[in-house]
RNA sequence: GCAGUUGUAGCUCAGUUGGUUAGAGCGCCUGACUGUGGAUCAGGAGGUCGGUGGUUCGAAUCCACCCAACUGUACCA
């Protein structure tokens, strides 16, 4: 009696939480995407310019890594040295560190680009990945507000490149100094307090007023029951940050709001901004003002925009998908100097092409066909491979994709199959009469489809043998051209 | 992190009040039609029923804990 076969403990093969792999469809999306940002880029007058994805953790933020979670939102490890180091978060703490690092080569300002990689240890959702790629360019060393409307204007423009039209997307700029009017008019001195009403201000977007208002005031329970503690607001107050936060501001302002000079400063440079986009033509419908942007809490000084989709996202399922912005940015004074003495000003932009991408393909908007495949000459007798590589040779030579069949050539029926799931327009096929004839078979994969559907028996199949013709084996190319044109396939 | 929901074949799911060797469709592999894939037919592989412990004569099914995924929420430089 046999025991049970134990089997081999196998090792899992699987991808962590957060990640993706990338087939070729979406690596050409990817690639067409990149492309088109960066011919606004340049065309803006930014050069490109590219850090590693690794840096000293202490130049990416001001926070080591604590020894019990050492990978709190970043991924970090130490060096030989037992410095700490960390995979980049974003593009824009990297740039500062190359800007401060190379100031005296630089010209000022200092206006470049950059695309890659950015890694985040957080919680993944649809659209937000662990691993995802941002496309990033900045001005450093310009203080102006043409600087900042600049950014908001080629975020337009970047968007309508990728094929977002007018009006299915829009530029929201605030100002962090207008947010500061709003805490010097409610008097608020506790940090922790003043880091919960901006977080709550974040939210008005997802939670509307109503959930905005309860984070100010006692709290705010969820759908699954879950409890979050708000900022603790009398009532006024709460009145106050909602007006402020309004869409509509034509209503008067609050007294304590207008007082603030910090405030005012930060309406002046907003209105600067609007006057130059309106100026070069962007309006409201494109680049608008939202006293309720606020841009995560840490870096920025100034201006900040952020870039949301407009339209109803849905997924495979059917449900609607919150993708949040697409692009966000600002203007970071403190950045640069915090490596100097002296004063950097520098504002900068940035697209999440993974997130975007991933909005564009629920919504349709990219093409996801798949690549064509190669050309698959057949084996069909094996002793004359040698013949069959010459006849991929020369659809190489003449900048055809194509390739000998370099599985088991038992059968034809594999090697069609194997064209088929590569996608091919057409295999080669040279038996030993065509051999004899001084030709070869060349099957239409594409046409042959469309014929297999109206064609119920394999004998009926076979004996048509629908969008298969023969020419001299010279002639190769040029018919294989042929098909290509006729189903327009190009390649790259 | 907190809360809710869900874990059965590669995928989508059945699985009756706990009762023999856990099923289907699709996919995959092999074969038939022996110079041509997609049709059809025949066969096959593939499952620690998320994991561990418990209750029971008996657990995919009931209980506890753990793990993972999904959704919401928090955090997000």
């Amino acid at each position: 009696m046999a025991d049970k076969p134990k089997k081999p403990q196998k090792l899992k093969a699987r991808l962590p939480r957060g990640l993706e792999d990338r087939g070729p469809a979406a690596i050409k999306a990817t690639r067409q995407m990149v492309e088109k940002i960066r011919q606004v880029y340049e065309r803006y007058g930014f050069e490109p310019v590219e850090t590693p994805a690794i840096e000293y953790t202490h130049a990416l933020g001001k926070f080591l890594p604590d020894q019990d979670r050492p990978n709190e939102g970043v991924f970090s490890f130490q060096d030989d040295d037992e410095q700490w180091l960390s995979l980049r978060y974003d593009l824009t703490a990297p740039l500062a560190r190359y800007v401060a690092e190379n100031f005296d080569t630089l010209p000022k300002p200092y206006r470049s680009y950059r695309a890659g990689y950015v890694f985040r240890n957080e919680k993944p959702g649809p659209g937000r990945f662990r691993q995802f790629m941002q496309f990033d360019a900045d001005t450093v060393g310009s203080a102006s507000p043409a600087a900042d409307a600049e950014m908001c204007m080629m975020a337009a423009d970047t968007m309508q490149a990728l094929g977002v039209p007018r009006g299915s997307y829009v530029v929201k700029v605030n100002n962090r100094k207008v947010l500061d009017g709003v805490r010097e008019a409610l008097g608020i001195a506790g940090e922790a307090q003043w880091l919960t009403v901006m977080r709550a201000i974040d939210k008005l977007d997802r939670l509307g007023v109503s959930g905005v208002r309860q984070l100010l005031g006692e709290g705010r329970k969820d759908e699954s029951g879950d409890f979050t503690k708000g900022a603790g607001l009398q009532e006024s107050d709460i009145a106050l940050v909602l007006s402020a936060i309004e869409q509509d501001q034509s209503a008067p302002m609050d007294a304590r709001l207008r007082d603030s000079k910090i405030g005012q400063e930060g309406r002046d440079e907003l209105e600067q901004i609007n006057q130059f986009a309106a100026a070069s033509g962007y309006g409201t419908d494109r680049i608008k003002i939202d006293p309720s942007v606020v841009r995560g809490l840490e870096y920025y000084t100034g201006p900040v925009f952020e870039v949301e989709l407009l339209l109803d996202t849905k997924d495979e399922k059917g449900r609607p998908v919150r993708f949040g912005s697409v692009g966000g940015g600002g203007r970071y004074d403190g950045l640069v100097s915090r490596f100097r003495g002296e004063v950097v000003p520098a504002t900068g932009f940035s697209i999440g092409v993974s997130r975007l991408q991933a909005a564009l393909t629920l919504l349709g908007k990219l093409d996801t066909r798949p690549e064509f495949g190669p050309v698959v000459v057949t084996v069909f007798d094996r002793d004359r491979i040698a013949d069959y590589q010459k006849f991929v040779s020369a659809l190489r030579n003449e900048n055809v994709r194509a390739e000998l069949y370099l599985g088991n050539p038992k059968n034809m029926g594999n090697q069609f199959k194997y064209a088929d799931r590569r996608n091919s327009p057409c295999v080669i096929i040279q038996g030993s009469d065509e051999k004899a004839r001084g030709e070869v078979q060349i099957k239409d994969l594409i046409e042959g489809a469309k014929a297999a559907a109206a064609i119920a028996s394999n004998q009926e199949w076979r004996e048509t043998r629908p969008a298969q013709f023969s020419c001299k084996e010279e002639e190769i190319v040029a018919k294989v051209r042929e098909v290509l044109a006729r189903h327009d396939v190009k390649w790259g």
